[in-house]
DNA sequence: GTTCTAGAAC
DNA sequence: GTTCTAGAAC
C-alpha cells in the first residue's frame, strides 16, 4: 500500500507486527492501575506480565531495579509488560522507557482521575498490596500529585493514552483487551482533554476530614499554581520533530509533513482516535455497477470541489485497492486541473479496511459501496468492510436502517468492539448506494445516464453530508462531555459499550417466546380474516368485526380487550369528547392517555379495518398524508407554546392498541409514564417508523417495511441523542434530562425531527 | 396499553 | 436493605 500523493516507496515486509509492548501506568494510588492491568490481563489474548513494585519484593517492599530486571526478562520471552507503579514523574519513568527499542513499543496510560476519587479509594482500601491505608493515604496521594508530570511523547513513548474519567478508562481497557498477540496500536497521544483544573477545590474540604500533615493543607494554593504552571508547558505537546515520531509507521511521513498535529487529538472518548477528520471513500458505482468512468470521475471531482471548502480542515480521500486504478488517475488529473488543495482531497491506493494499519493513513470515517439491503456479502468493498468490521457493523447498521435507495447514504456509528474501530480508528461507516448500470443487479438504469449522473451526484452529496454531520456531532459531543465532567464526576455510567454483550441464552429464549406469542396473535388475526376471505370489501369486514365484538369475540381476544380503546374512539369520537382534541372525517386527534413525553398526542385514522401499519396500502397514501399534516399542525401549535421542543412523528411497527395511529411526540421523553425498556425502545429504535419514511415507502412500494422484530424492544438502552448506553431506565432518564448532544445524523435528515423555525438552522 | 408483584440485581 | 425488571393478569 502506498500514498499516491508523494510516491513514497512502500517499505513492505517490514516486521512491524507482533512487537511486545511496555505499558507504563501513570497514576496516583487509588487511580486504578492494578485493576486496569488485571482486567486487561483477564480478557486479553496477548501474553502480559504485570510488574508491580509493591508485590515484587515478596513481602518486603520492592525496588525499581527488581522491576526493571523482571520487565526485561519478560520482554525477552516475547511477553508484553505492564509497569504497575505510580510513575508520576519523568525521572521515575525514564529507565522504564529505555526498555523500548525498534522492536518494543513503549506506551503510557495515564489514569488521571479526580484526586478526590483516588484518595477515597485509597482510604477505603484494606488489603492493598502496598499497605497504603487509612488517613495517611490522603496525604500521600496529595503529595504525589504535587509532583505529577504528565508523560510526553518526547520522553520516548510511542503512544500515550490519557484517561480522565471512568469511561475513558473503560475505553482504554477495551482497546488494550482487544489487542491480540500480533496487533499494534496507532502511535500518538490520545484523550487529553482539559489540561487545566487538575486539582479540584472540593478535595481540600475533603482533606480536612482526614488526618493530613499541616503543610499539605496550607499548600493548597501552591499545589494549584505549580500544577497549572506545569500545564502551560503541556498545552502544546511537542509532536513534530521527534525522531520516534517522524519514523511513525515508516511510510506515513507525508502525514506529518502535512502539518498534522497528532498530539491534539484530544476531545471526548468518542473522538479519541481521531485527529484531522478524514473520510476515505471508494469510487461509487464504477466497479460492479459498471458506471462510465469518465462521467463518474467528473462527478466525483465536481462534488468534492463543492464540499472540500465546506468541511473546514477535514479531508476527503478517494481510495482504490488497485495500483492501475483508472478512476483514481482520472480523478487525480481532473482534481489537479481544478486546483483542489491536495491536503484536503487526494487519492490513495490501498485496502480501505487497513488504511491506518498498513498505510499509515488515519481515517475516522470510511464509506462503503453498499448494496440496497445493507447486508454483508457480495464482493468488493462491501464484503471487505463487513468482514473487517465484524458482526458489530451489521448490528449497528440494522439499528440505523434496513435498506437504502440509490443516491442515499446512511451513517452508522461503529461500536468500539469492532476491530475496525480498535485497529484502524474508524468511528463511523457511511453506507452509500449508487446508480446501477449493470443489468444483472437491482435497479438497472438501462444506460440512462441522465438519471444515472443525477443519482451518482446525489450519492456523493449524501455521503459528504453524512461526513459533515459526523464532524459537527463530534465537535459538540466533545464539548458536552467536558461539561459533564464537572456535574457528574462519577461518570461511570456514560458509555458502557462492550459491557452489554450478554445477549445470549436468556434473551434468545425470551425472544423466542415473544415470537411464538406474536405468531399466535397474527395467526388468530389472519385466521379469522382468512375464514371470511382475504379480499372482501371493507364494509363487510366492518360488519364481521362487529359480530366479533358481540358474538364470536375472537378478534377482540386477538387484540385484547384493553387494546380496543383507540378503535372505539376513532369510530365514535363524539362520545369521547372529554379526551378528543379534534375530529374530522378522516382523523381524530387526542392526547395519549399515558404520554411518554411533555407533548405526546395520537392522530387516529378513522377508517374501519385499518388497525395498524401492516394494513396500509397505496390506497391509504392520501390518508397517511392527512394524518402527517394534522400532526404537523399540532406540532406548530406546541412549538408556539414552547419553542425548545423537538418533535418526531411516526408509527410503531407493531402497535399494542388497535386502530392505526400516528404518534406525535416531543423528544424530551420527560414523563413519569415512561417506565420501562419497551416504552423507550418503541420510540427510539427502528421499531419506530418515521412518518416521512412511511409516506415515502408507501408511495414507492405500496407498503411500509415494518420492523416487527420484537427483540428491538428489549435492546440495550441508548440515549437517542449521544447514543451512550445506560444500565437501566432511571439512569437513562437522568442522563437524557441533561444530554444536549446533537441528534444522530440519521434523525437530522429528511425532516424526521420537527423543530421551531427559529431553531431550524441550528443542530438540535 | 397499565398495574401488580416476585424475585433478581445491586 | 433498596432498586429495578419482567411476567401475568387485566
Amino acid at each position: 500500500m502506498e500514498m499516491e500523493i508523494d510516491d513514497t516507496p512502500k517499505p513492505k515486509g517490514e516486521e512491524t507486527k507482533g512487537k511486545p509492548i511496555v505499558v507504563i501506568l501513570v497514576g496516583a494510588p487509588g487511580s486504578g492501575k492494578s485493576t486496569f492491568c488485571e482486567q486487561v490481563m483477564a480478557s486479553s489474548t496477548r501474553p502480559w506480565v504485570r510488574i508491580c513494585q509493591d508485590t515484587i519484593g515478596n513481602g518486603k517492599s520492592g525496588t525499581k531495579s527488581q522491576c526493571l530486571k523482571s520487565a526485561a526478562s519478560a520482554l525477552n520471552d516475547g511477553k508484553s509488560v505492564f509497569i504497575d507503579r505510580c510513575n508520576l514523574d519523568r525521572e521515575q519513568r525514564a529507565e522504564f522507557v529505555k526498555l523500548g527499542n525498534p522492536n518494543v513499543d513503549v506506551h503510557a496510560i495515564v489514569l488521571d482521575l479526580p484526586a478526590k476519587l483516588c484518595i477515597s479509594r485509597s482510604v477505603k482500601r484494606t488489603g492493598h498490596e502496598g499497605n497504603l491505608q487509612g488517613g495517611k493515604a490522603a496525604a500521600v496521594v496529595n503529595r504525589m500529585l504535587q509532583k505529577k508530570e504528565f508523560p510526553k511523547l518526547s520522553e520516548g513513548f510511542t503512544r500515550i493514552t490519557f484517561c480522565q474519567n471512568e469511561s475513558d478508562v473503560q475505553a482504554a481497557h477495551n482497546t488494550y483487551s482487544a489487542l491480540g498477540p500480533l496487533d499494534t496500536l496507532p502511535n500518538g497521544s490520545f484523550g487529553q482533554k482539559n489540561p487545566d483544573a487538575k486539582i479540584q477545590l472540593g478535595i481540600m474540604r475533603f482533606l480536612k476530614k482526614v488526618e493530613v500533615p499541616a503543610n499539605t493543607v496550607s499548600d493548597a494554593n501552591s499545589i494549584q499554581s505549580s500544577v497549572s504552571h506545569k500545564n502551560t508547558e503541556e498545552k502544546e505537546p511537542s509532536y513534530k520533530g521527534h525522531d520516534n515520531i517522524s519514523s511513525f509507521s515508516g511510510n506515513a511521513s507525508k502525514e506529518l509533513k502535512e502539518g498534522e498535529n497528532l498530539a491534539v487529538c484530544s476531545s471526548g472518548s468518542h473522538a479519541s482516535l481521531n485527529n484531522t477528520p478524514t473520510l476515505a471513500f471508494p469510487s461509487i458505482s464504477t466497479s460492479d455497477f459498471q458506471f462510465n468512468l469518465e462521467k463518474a470521475s467528473d462527478i466525483i471531482v465536481e462534488v468534492v470541489e463543492e464540499y472540500v471548502n465546506k468541511l473546514g480542515s477535514a479531508r476527503l480521500v478517494l481510495v482504490d485497492v488497485s495500483h492501475k486504478s483508472k478512476i483514481l488517475s482520472l480523478v487525480k488529473t481532473k482534481a489537479a486541473q481544478k486546483n483542489i488543495e491536495l491536503n484536503k482531497f487526494f487519492t490513495f491506493v490501498g485496502d480501505i479496511t487497513k488504511l491506518y494499519s498498513e498505510g499509515g493513513l488515519r481515517c475516522n470515517v470510511i464509506a462503503n459501496a453498499a448494496n440496497w439491503r445493507l447486508k454483508p456479502g457480495g464482493g468488493g468493498v462491501n464484503a471487505a468492510i463487513f468482514n473487517a468490521a465484524g458482526p458489530a457493523l451489521e448490528v449497528a447498521t440494522k439499528e440505523q436502517a434496513q435498506s437504502l435507495h440509490p443516491g442515499k447514504a446512511v451513517v452508522v456509528p461503529l461500536p468500539s468492539t469492532s476491530p475496525l474501530f480498535s485497529r484502524e480508528g474508524v468511528t463511523h461507516v457511511i453506507h452509500v448506494l449508487g446508480p446501477n448500470m449493470n443489468q444483472h443487479r437491482p435497479n438497472f438504469l438501462n444506460n440512462d445516464y441522465i438519471k444515472g449522473c443525477q443519482i451518482l451526484r446525489e450519492a456523493y452529496t449524501s455521503l459528504f453530508e453524512g461526513f459533515a454531520s459526523i464532524i459537527r456531532t463530534q465537535g459538540k459531543l466533545a464539548k458536552v462531555s467536558n461539561e459533564n465532567l464537572d456535574s457528574n464526576p462519577s461518570g461511570a455510567q456514560e458509555v458502557i459499550e462492550g459491557a452489554n454483550t450478554k445477549h445470549s441464552p436468556n434473551n434468545d429464549q425470551k425472544s423466542k417466546r415473544e415470537h411464538e406469542h406474536d405468531y399466535d396473535r397474527s395467526k388468530k388475526c389472519k385466521g379469522s380474516q382468512d375464514e371470511i376471505g382475504a379480499d372482501i370489501p371493507e364494509s363487510k369486514i366492518g360488519k364481521v368485526d362487529k359480530n366479533n365484538d358481540k358474538i364470536d369475540g375472537s378478534m377482540t381476544k386477538a387484540w385484547g380487550s384493553w387494546a380496543q380503546a383507540l378503535h372505539k374512539i376513532a369510530m365514535h369520537p363524539q362520545t369521547h369528547k372529554d379526551v378528543v382534541l379534534e375530529i374530522s372525517d378522516d382523523v381524530v386527534v387526542l392526547n395519549d392517555l399515558y404520554p411518554k413525553a411533555r407533548r405526546h398526542l395520537l392522530v387516529l385514522a378513522r377508517s374501519e379495518g385499518l388497525d395498524r401499519l401492516s394494513d396500509v396500502s397505496k390506497d391509504h397514501l392520501q390518508l397517511l398524508k392527512t394524518m402527517h399534516n394534522v400532526g404537523l399542525k399540532w406540532v406548530e401549535k406546541f412549538l408556539q407554546e414552547d419553542a425548545s421542543l423537538i418533535f418526531r412523528l411516526g408509527y410503531h411497527s407493531v402497535p399494542s392498541m388497535r386502530q392505526l395511529h400516528l404518534h406525535v411526540i416531543s423528544q424530551d421523553f420527560d414523563s413519569k409514564n415512561l417506565k420501562n425498556k419497551k416504552h423507550w425502545n418503541s420510540f427510539n429504535t427502528a421499531f419506530f417508523l418515521d412518518s416521512v419514511d412511511v409516506l415515502e415507502e408507501v408511495s414507492s412500494h405500496g407498503k411500509a417495511t415494518l420492523r416487527d422484530d420484537e427483540s428491538l424492544l428489549s435492546m440495550e438502552l441508548r440515549c437517542h441523542r449521544c447514543r451512550s448506553a445506560h444500565p437501566n431506565i432511571p439512569r437513562l432518564k437522568s442522563h437524557i434530562s441533561n444530554c444536549q448532544a446533537p441528534f444522530p445524523p440519521s434523525l437530522l435528515q429528511n425532516s424526521r425531527l420537527v423543530l421551531a423555525p427559529c431553531n431550524a438552522g441550528i443542530d438540535p
